[in-house]
DNA sequence: GCCGTTTTCGGCCCGACTGTTTTCAGTCG
């Protein structure tokens, strides 16, 4: 393997073994023991590669065989039973995994009874109606993977923004002693990246990288400005912006302003000099989507928009009591690190019985004592199918904090699915509600819900709308978080933080609120902890 | 495969949900 092999890529290898051995439909406990020994590996806080056999089967759920296995992994990248078991299922009915509703017992079952190899075969399978009738399965079950696998197709082919920085990692290593920058989409703050474009200072030829989804454009110095500028976009933003360069005499490209009537080329080396030569504010990236800011721009009336500096809190997180990988303590401590003054602990409801979630109160009390940062005793309470909350009232009434959030029923209609929404709402424990449209960024669209009748019921109730700041949800997306500002909606920014690491999420949730156009003001996030716990009760 | 012990077998995380085999199995988070 390339460079230091880390604890997610042995967890990984360790995870690809437990869903081969059910595949191949081996002792599922068997297969289990791998997913165990791959989510101890990826809590571990250290790193696994330094570890020998002996410290390794101290790690509870690794005993002698695997931690054997792991070092083979540290040492080659794979081990031998996972190399041979992979050598006896195609690579292509692995693949059948990423289909939602298809799990690894399904899978064993297409694969050993019906011959399925590939997507293509189960389309057909699906087709000929000849799922129905095998053992498990009916025609609902047919039709959802058939609908399953139309939206697999039709899924986008967009990164992320954690996928777009992987990739300008390795950018790096093909530009070595170039100054560069990048420009785009991803400077414009978006959530989903299509192309990552790249400045680079000097004489190169443009090159495209990994597949044409890098591009690089080479310029000057002195054009620096002009190349930024309009490798940045958006589209809309420089026809805009274009329009009116041209009321002043001017073409804007790449490589300057061009005067329409002498021919000459004005160049600038910042985006800044640009917009002060034009007689206008400084537009920041993530408001050049032509939504007004141009206009705004030449009245210097732009929006002060929200900034990372401005935020005092996290207002989700868990912890090992539910999903995550982490302590109460690790989080306090972060929190001490980043200068925040709260964050709030908001394990699943459906993860933590009632009589925990009142243990996990006392610690939080506990860690309080010792940290500046102070945790909030919250919860993320599951919208339930039926529209109930996953905690009765009593139980929510204690939390300093309540996010309702939907994990289930993610295929109810619209109507259905928004009066959910609406319902827990208008309990007056639940004070967020969490990624109000359940997306995930390349791998499952939007639930069918309402926003503008959220939107409108939050106006009244007083709910705030989260921001998850997660790089696969990123859910509100700007435009929601722009309507909802105008209403007069509160929203909440969170990083939804599975582990310490991923707290740093916080900067793709702030990018998106200022799309939306968000104002200190518009996000609770900035409050002090006294003003918080105000606007809670 | 791991673990614990009432040591060398027997059980393994769990709640919600959905569809199906109508009392349970598989998926998801």
């Amino acid at each position: 393997m390339e460079g230091e092999v880390t604890n997610r890529d042995v967890a990984e290898r360790l995870a690809l073994m437990d869903r081969l051995l059910e595949v191949a439909g081996e002792d599922r406990h068997r297969a289990a023991a791998y997913a165990r020994a791959a989510r101890q590996i990826e809590r571990l806080p250290l790193t696994v590669a330094g570890l020998d056999e002996e410290a390794l089967t101290r790690i509870p759920g690794i005993g002698v065989r695997i931690a054997g296995q792991i070092r083979e992994i540290v040492e080659r990248g794979s081990f031998q039973e996972l190399d041979e078991l992979q050598a006896t299922v195609p690579g292509s009915v692995v693949e059948l995994l990423d289909i939602p509703g298809v799990g690894p017992r399904t899978l064993h079952v297409l694969w050993k009874e019906l011959g399925i190899l590939t997507i293509d075969d189960l389309e057909a399978a699906v087709r000929g109606r000849r799922l129905r009738g095998t053992r498990g399965f009916g025609a609902k079950r047919e039709e959802a993977i058939g609908k399953a696998i139309r939206r697999y197709r039709e899924r986008e082919d967009v990164m992320s923004r954690s996928e777009a920085d992987a990739l300008l990692k390795r950018v790096a290593a093909h530009l070595p002693g170039v100054e560069w920058v990048v420009a785009g989409g991803y400077r414009r703050g978006a959530a989903t990246i299509d192309e990552v474009e790249v400045v680079a200072i000097g004489s190169g030829e443009d090159i495209s990288l990994h597949g044409d989804r890098v591009k690089v454009r080479f310029t000057g110095t002195e054009r620096f400005g002009t190349a930024l500028l309009c490798a940045t976009g958006s589209a809309g933003f420089l026809a805009r912006l274009g329009e009116e360069a041209g009321a002043q005499g001017y073409r804007l490209e790449p490589g300057g302003l061009v005067d329409l009537r002498s021919g000459r080329i004005q160049t600038f080396e910042s985006e800044e000099d640009i917009f002060e030569f034009l007689g206008m504010e400084a537009i920041p990236p993530e408001l050049r989507e032509d939504r007004g800011e141009v206009e705004l721009a030449f009245r210097h009336a732009l929006p002060e928009l929200v900034e990372i500096s401005d935020l005092r809190g996290d207002f989700h997180s868990h912890t090992t009591a539910s999903d995550g990988h982490q302590s109460l303590e690790d989080v306090a401590a972060v929190g001490d690190a980043m200068g925040y003054e709260y964050i709030a602990i908001t394990d699943h409801s459906s993860r933590v019985s009632v009589e925990a979630l009142a243990r996990q109160r006392a610690g939080i009390e506990r860690v309080n004592r010792r940290h500046t940062c102070q945790l909030l005793a919250g919860s993320e309470v599951d919208i339930r199918s039926d529209g109930s909350l996953g905690y009765p009232d009593r139980v929510l009434a204690d939390l300093d904090l309540v996010i309702a959030s939907v994990h289930s029923g993610l295929d109810q209609d619209e109507d259905i699915l928004t009066r959910r929404v609406l319902g827990a709402m208008e309990n007056e424990h639940v004070d967020i509600i969490g990624h109000p449209t359940g997306r995930l960024i390349g791998r499952r669209p939007p639930y069918a819900i309402d926003l503008d009748r959220v939107i409108e019921h939050a106006a009244v109730t007083g709910t705030a709308l989260e921001i998850n700041a997660s790089p696969h949800r990123l859910d509100l997306e700007d435009i929601y978080i722009w309507r909802a500002k105008k209403r007069g909606v509160k929203l909440a920014a969170g990083t939804d933080a599975h582990r310490v690491a991923e707290f740093s999420n916080i900067r793709y949730g702030i990018m998106m609120a200022r799309r939306g156009w968000c104002t200190p003001d518009d996000l609770v996030n900035t409050l002090t902890l006294s003003e918080l716990l105000e606007w809670l009760s």
